[in-house]
DNA sequence: CTTGGTAGGTTGT
DNA sequence: TACAACCTA
């Protein structure tokens, strides 16, 4: 049975198209003035100059490689031209080179039904179908049995095509029709690169992008092959042409052997090159390995892969991290509210996006933390159903609340939010409609259709709340109001109105931002908003009019829907921090009479404590918005002395007790060092069977063997 | 103090 | 089955 799945392993024609420096290639369409000059993209320009995440053939010709730094780069290639991934929230936003990528599956999709997106820039298509149609369409149409022969192909789409082992293609296509047997698998081979070659031509016309290919067997090799000819290149590889290539091909190469447990095959089974697979018996391999990774070896070393091409265009899961370094280490709980806050518009935002176009909604929202010195952890809830992003990051930061129930308050490195679990709308058409009302018609929530509550409800709390708030607003203008009234507050407290920092209009200001990540998607009711006004205890209350309630609402404010999988115990609870509040100045001798009251350490005014420590948050808003907007920190001059060097020499200590334990870190892609990679695989540590000693070989690249003929 | 931001997939419980 | 940790690209 096993023999079965083997003889079917070279029938399948698989190709594997990859864009060319995709981001570049996103920004010179943007701006044709970038194309024939070196440009690259980068992220985060401050540090160093920023990340770079694409270089185009023109930088790379003068030196410039990805894992540089935007200064390096320059000094490599002064004349380059750096362009910078727009920034949201803060964050770096990738969203028209996903919308790019889309375009390009686009038109993978008129050639073949089985296309996988393997990444933005990706996509594995199982050509075999097309292949066969092809063939079959030939040889009905000839008196001769062509399905035995090579047919006749269209070599203007095979110009910039090579043949792994051969001269050129024309040499491999000669030796086809040579042969005293049929080599039906290189005949589907070259049928298969014909239609690439048709594939990238329209990709071309259609997008302006430009792509290399690789045209195999299987995905594992496909992938590999693609990367030997480039740019805008494609690459064949016959199956009698795997010895050769697996000479020359270090294991790092290999998909799915760039990680752990390549280095395991170097290290312990002392395999350099793939060939030196070879020297196993599928026995000792699964033995060493496993089962399942020893076999896929074994038949990876005589170039068979099965892995099946799974028509998917669109991504499994939606999500965003970002990343905080050294310093930049959320310390306050109030930094983490802010950037879950961040977070969880984006994901909003995509999800929401993705529910219109797709047809379906995310069920599982999963938080990722990195907290300082420990290993990253990851906790999921559901999603709230109506994808309001206040709900959502409130979900998001009550399952930080219970970590740093167990961790305490510990700096994060990183966190991350997730939206998974794809389910189809079963109504999409109800959805759409009170959508469209929403977006049109945002009065009074008397007004909405029943047909609106029934199709979304689904959150057990505003059933069991009807009826509570018979605000006059419905949820989206109030929530904007507040937004609003939120950022009219905080730059009225700025002393320079019109030329403050705060009031700088930028359309990446995360005040502007904010205010715009009101939920398009309705709420059910406005039960919800007017549950979190009522129960939020760290709002001073004032009066019980919805009026007041609405304007008191904090600008952050948590409200926490317990997910699907933990059912509610106990009354649900509100957690609430005000980054900003609604306190102006004037308000500040009211409150100083409230007793038991404390000095800020930032600005020596003084608050109940109560009162502190919405304060704080008023302080950290502003820090933050400095920070994002790449401005120097205010208000620290207005500090106490005595405050200030505690907080420098604090946070010297961190640095050096950082720099002093600070471990040796792997390079990037380009990079064979298998130092990133903190823990060692575990796998089991037998003896290294003894035909594995002698696994030195000469090192030549792929190149050196299958280069563009000179 | 630096690849970061996203995406898979597998494995153990 | 779901989740969390881990691995890879």
């Amino acid at each position: 049975m096993a023999l079965s799945t083997f003889v079917e392993s070279t029938n399948r024609v698989i190709a594997l198209v990859d864009m060319d420096c995709f981001y570049v290639q996103v920004e010179e369409r943007d701006d044709p003035s970038i194309k024939g000059t070196p440009a690259a993209v980068v992220q985060y320009k401050t540090y160093k100059g920023g990340g770079i995440i694409a270089v185009n053939y023109e930088a790379r010709a003068k030196g410039v490689s990805r894992q540089m730094r935007g200064d390096d780069a320059q000094a490599a290639c002064p004349e380059i031209k750096l362009v910078r991934v727009p920034e949201t929230r803060g964050k770096a936003d990738l969203t028209k080179y996903r919308d790019a990528g889309r375009e390009v599956i686009q038109v993978l999709t008129e050639f073949s039904s089985c296309v996988e997106r393997a990444s933005i820039d990706e996509a594995y298509i199982d050509l075999t179908e097309a292949v066969e149609n092809r063939l079959s369409e030939i040889s009905s149409n000839s008196e001769l049995d062509l399905a035995s022969y090579l047919p006749p192909l269209n070599m203007d789409c095979l110009v910039g095509s090579f043949v792994l082992g051969y001269d050129s293609t024309e040499t491999w296509l000669e030796s086809l029709r040579e042969s005293e047997i049929p080599q039906l698998d290189d005949i589907k081979l070259a049928i298969g690169a014909e239609i690439v070659g048709k594939m990238r031509e329209a990709v071309y016309k259609k997008t302006s992008f430009r792509c290399s290919a690789g045209i195999a067997h299987n995905k594992v090799l496909a992938k590999l092959v693609c990367g030997i000819n480039k740019p805008n290149k494609q690459t064949v590889l016959p199956h009698r042409s795997v010895p050769q290539l697996w000479s020359s091909t270090k294991v790092s190469k290999v998909r799915g052997l760039g990680g752990k447990l390549g280095d395991y095959l170097i290290g312990s089974l002392g395999v350099e090159n793939m060939c030196d697979l070879g020297k196993f018996t599928e026995k000792e391999l699964s033995s060493q390995l496993g089962a399942k990774t020893g076999m896929w070896l074994y038949r990876l070393s005589q170039g068979y892969d099965d892995e099946t091409v799974t028509p998917r265009q669109l991504p499994k899961s939606i999500g965003c991290n970002k990343n905080f370094f050294g310093p930049e280490a959320l310390k306050t709980k109030e930094k983490v509210k802010f950037w879950i806050t961040q977070l969880a518009a984006e994901v909003v935002e995509r999800i929401q996006r993705d529910l219109e176009m797709n047809n379906r909604r995310a069920k599982s929202l999963t938080l990722h933390v990195k907290f300082e010195d420990q290993n990253p952890l990851s906790r999921t809830c559901g999603v709230n159903p109506q994808y309001n992003p206040e709900r959502i990051a409130g979900d998001a930061y009550s399952i930080m609340e219970k970590l740093y129930q167990t961790l305490g308050v510990l700096p994060i490195n990183s966190l991350g939010l997730i939206a998974s679990k794809f389910e189809d709308e079963i109504d999409t058409s109800s959805y759409t409609k009170i959508n469209a009302f929403f977006k049109t018609k945002p009065t009074s929530s008397s007004n909405i259709p029943d047909a609106a509550v029934v199709g979304v409800e689904n959150d057990d709390s505003s059933n069991s709340e009807k009826n509570l708030d018979s605000s006059s607003l419905p949820p989206i203008a109030v929530t904007k109001r507040v937004a609003q009234d939120a950022l009219d507050k905080l730059n009225e407290s700025n002393k320079k109105p019109s030329t403050g920092d705060v009031n700088i209009p930028s359309a990446n200001s995360v005040e502007s931002e904010l205010v715009n990540q009101i939920p398009t998607t309705p709420s059910t009711t406005s039960s919800k908003l007017a549950e979190s006004f009522t129960n939020n205890n760290l709002t001073p209350k004032k009066s019980d009019t919805n009026e007041s309630k609405e304007q008191r609402k904090p600008f952050f404010s948590f409200s926490v829907t317990a997910p699907p999988t933990s059912p509610r115990k106990s009354p649900r609870k509100l957690v609430t921090a005000a980054v900003r509040n609604e306190e102006g100045p004037s308000k500040r001798a009211e409150i100083a009479q409230v007793v038991g009251e404390e000095e800020c350490e930032r600005c020596g005014k003084k608050f109940s404590s109560r009162e502190m420590k919405v304060h704080k948050d008023y302080h950290a808003a502003k820090d933050l918005y400095r920070e994002i907007n790449d401005l120097p920190p205010l208000d620290f001059d207005l500090r106490p002395e005595t405050l200030r060097k505690k907080e420098i020499e604090a946070s010297a200590l961190e640095r050096a007790a950082r720099a002093a334990q600070k471990r040796p870190r792997g390079r990037g892609k380009g990079s064979a060092s298998s130092s990133k990679r903190g823990k060692p695989m575990k796998l089991p540590t037998a003896a290294v069977p003894s035909s594995s000693s002698s696994a030195q070989s000469q090192s030549r690249t792929i190149d050196s063997y299958f280069g563009p003929k000179s």
